[in-house]
DNA sequence: AATGTTACGTTATATTATAACAACATCCCA
DNA sequence: TGGGATGTTGTTATAATATAACGTAACATT
């Protein structure tokens, strides 16, 4: 597995996200071109949708939003496009919100880790070579084999902080 | 919060487990009589069912073994007991399976990490301090309030390993 | 164009969890 | 000790998340 060098910042507040955005739509096409997958029109604009913001959001609220824009569409479309992101690590999962978000390094087969907001529900993703070294470790200990890693940490970020001193 | 000496290994397959059970509702007993908590017969039989194997279980499969034995339970019956549980640190919930399963340590508010076999279903609860201290310290580094931990690693246990070498 | 493959539409249903309110039990103290 | 406060459980209904199964359309390759 590549090793990223450097970890992400919590998104700031007054970022530029339509550079976000449309970077990774272009890093998304590309990768999808480079490796043969097909990111058809459903898919790109699912992916769009996710990078609305940096909050991961819930499949049924994907679906909805699709549905306003006058597309057909039922859970199962939402889904599989879902699936198809994730398996071409457009995207990743985050397990204790059952919700989804864009992942910032396209392609990379990296063990993430998130850092999540309960204020304003931005999410962090991380790449911290010493918590997967951590693991790593643990699991030589055991025998066991890692495949999977569920890593997400809930609080609150710096920015929610200071504005909730009332 | 405190920390513990040692990280627990994965169940072996021939322990005696009717000794884990005993083991953990006594410590149960024991501590809710100590912090003045009401271990009710259902909240009692619900932890025992959990404990009845080191393989999280699911919410209706805890509420079918309750009907079966002749109790009338609904889904609110099992989720009120398994918020006690988990309020009391008596069970974990292990997100990435919407699963529970028994803590090792009622009581200690600790930060728990999982690894969980997906071939034989069971789950090793550790208590690394590297892990912890990793996840302190990103933390810190984004001005970030831990509140939960979510850490669950998926994959194959030593014994399944060696077993499934056909 | 024929064929195989992939993606999408559609209907139904599974799985996990909570809301809301009623009935019952336990506790505490006046 | 009786009566209100609190906590626990029963009950019905429904929300939220996700998948099964099968048909149709698009696409890609020959």
């Amino acid at each position: 597995m590549r090793r990223l060098k450097h970890t992400k910042q919590f998104p700031a507040a007054d970022h530029d996200h339509k550079t976000c955005i449309t970077h990774a739509l272009q890093e998304a096409e590309a990768y999808c071109k480079q490796q043969g997958l097909r990111l058809t029109e459903l898919r790109r604009r699912v992916l769009e949708l996710i990078w609305a913001n940096h909050q991961p959001v819930g499949a049924y609220d994907l679906l909805e939003q699709l549905t306003r824009e006058g597309r057909k569409a039922a859970p199962p479309t939402i889904y599989r496009s879902l699936d198809f992101l994730m398996q071409s690590s457009l995207i990743h999962r985050i397990t204790s919100l059952n919700a989804y978000v864009g992942c910032n390094h396209p392609g990379l087969d990296h063990a993430a880790q998130f850092f999540i907001c309960e204020d304003c529900g931005q999410a962090a993703e991380m790449d911290d070579a010493k918590i997967e070294s951590a693991i790593a470790k643990d699991a030589k200990r055991l025998g066991f084999t890692v495949e999977k890693r569920t890593i997400e940490v809930a609080g609150i970020c710096a920015h929610c902080k200071h504005h909730s001193k009332t």
